[in-house]
DNA sequence: AGAATATTTCGGCGATGATCGAATCATAAA
DNA sequence: TTTATGATTCGATCATCGCCGAAATATTCT
């Protein structure tokens, strides 16, 4: 029985197929830690019942936590979990009913937003399509490879680029993007642009939410920088 | 509530979440079609329960069915399928209790098995770095890249290798082995490869497992085609 | 045709586990 | 210290769902 060698499996995927427990998990995808309080809120339940399923998360390996205070913050134990959650969602089946009058939630959701640690959504994808027309990129089989001319471009802009990439496991890895259907540049190198974004202000946090927003600056930063038409992409 | 949207998630994550539908799931990651009354053996649980599971994991789209006769096959429908179960197996906490006398169920699928559709295991892993050394394949990033001996190389030996490698999305991925915790070759490659390994009769499946054996002329061919050091692997 | 095997449907039992109220502990603000 | 807020523990309830027995359907074998 191959399954017995690992019932840490099935705790894993049980813990994951719990309804108040995967709404904790999908937003920590966005990549924060958050208190328990908000991870209840999200899940809409009791903070007594999302005590009992933050620490069976823990217990199985898929949250870290630490206490500040009287606050308790949740994270994603690793990228391996974020991983994991991802590949489930790439295999949910395509597009639910949709409805109309799309969710404003839904919307600012498919746009912009951290997955994890790195820029998913349509900018995402945009940003990385640029990389690849600019030559900054090169698609290497299944993954991604930083080209000499990227290198030093991504060095200048205040990326913290690693010095041997070719060394790194998921330096420069695709994920797969739910809302769009494409491939988006993920991995390290996809978490240090993102940083650097968020250090120039060009991104912004929304509250409560793993939507990003493009700030002004980011617009013609974006657009000056690697010529990504802003406008353009927002609408479609 | 972005869980909402894909509500889908749910209930994959769900499906994958029991003992018995896992059961099943595992066995199907080696890469055959199985009927339904082996599949309800595997799990230990009678055909009724069985069909009932097996409807349910058609519906959430992790199963395909092809009737042949009185006898209804299930498989994996995807490799996205497969690949999201192996990033659960790879979040599911390290070594778990090892008893000094391994099963040799156990010992058999460390050795050498099928993941979903190429080779893994001890010698999936040995097989691999092999092709590291030869220089026939490269790491580049987190992945696999081909070199030109390399698609020369396989080519000769009968391998389908593709004729734009590139343009391939999951080519030459690389694939984290949970009883070596290494790498591995995945992707179409890596299946066009093992696929010519079951042709030449050098590998061959177990009976009702995941496991596979390495043949006399498979040991042989291994050393002098690729030279792989057969004891050596096995020893330790 | 009759017998055997593979799969499915239905119905009811039983166990697991998610949920919250009430109470407790810990930390921070007043 | 007192008060307020975040987090946890315990206990009891309640719904869900896995499970199999019985019976039906379909296909192959003799």
């Amino acid at each position: 029985m191959s399954i017995n060698s690992r019932p840490n499996v099935l705790e894993v995927a049980n813990l994951i197929g719990d309804s108040s427990r995967l709404a904790m998990l999908m937003s920590l995808l966005g990549g924060k830690a958050l208190p328990a309080t908000d991870l209840a809120n999200v899940a809409r339940i009791s903070p007594q019942t999302a005590s009992s399923h933050l620490s069976k998360m823990v217990e199985g390996g898929l949250l870290l936590h630490e206490s500040f205070g009287r606050h308790k913050y949740f994270r994603l134990a690793s990228h391996e979990v974020a991983h994991a959650l991802e590949s489930l969602i790439a295999i949910a089946p395509p597009k639910p009913v949709r409805s109309l009058r799309e969710s404003d939630e839904q919307k600012t959701l498919r746009h912009a937003r951290t997955c994890y640690d790195h820029l998913a959504g349509k900018i995402g994808v945009a940003l990385t399509d640029r990389l690849l027309d600019m030559k900054l990129l090169e698609e290497s089989g299944s993954d991604y490879v930083l080209s000499v001319e990227g290198m030093e471009m991504l060095r200048n802009f205040g990326v913290e680029v690693d010095a041997d990439p070719r060394k790194r496991r998921h330096y420069a890895r695709q994920c797969l993007d739910w809302s769009e259907r494409r491939y988006h540049l993920a991995g390290s190198l996809g978490a240090a642009i993102t940083k650097r974004l968020f250090q120039l202000k060009w991104l912004e946090r929304l509250p409560n939410s793993r939507a990003v927003r493009v700030t002004k600056t980011g617009m013609q930063g974006l657009a000056s920088k690697f010529g990504l038409d802003y406008p353009a992409v927002t609408d479609k």
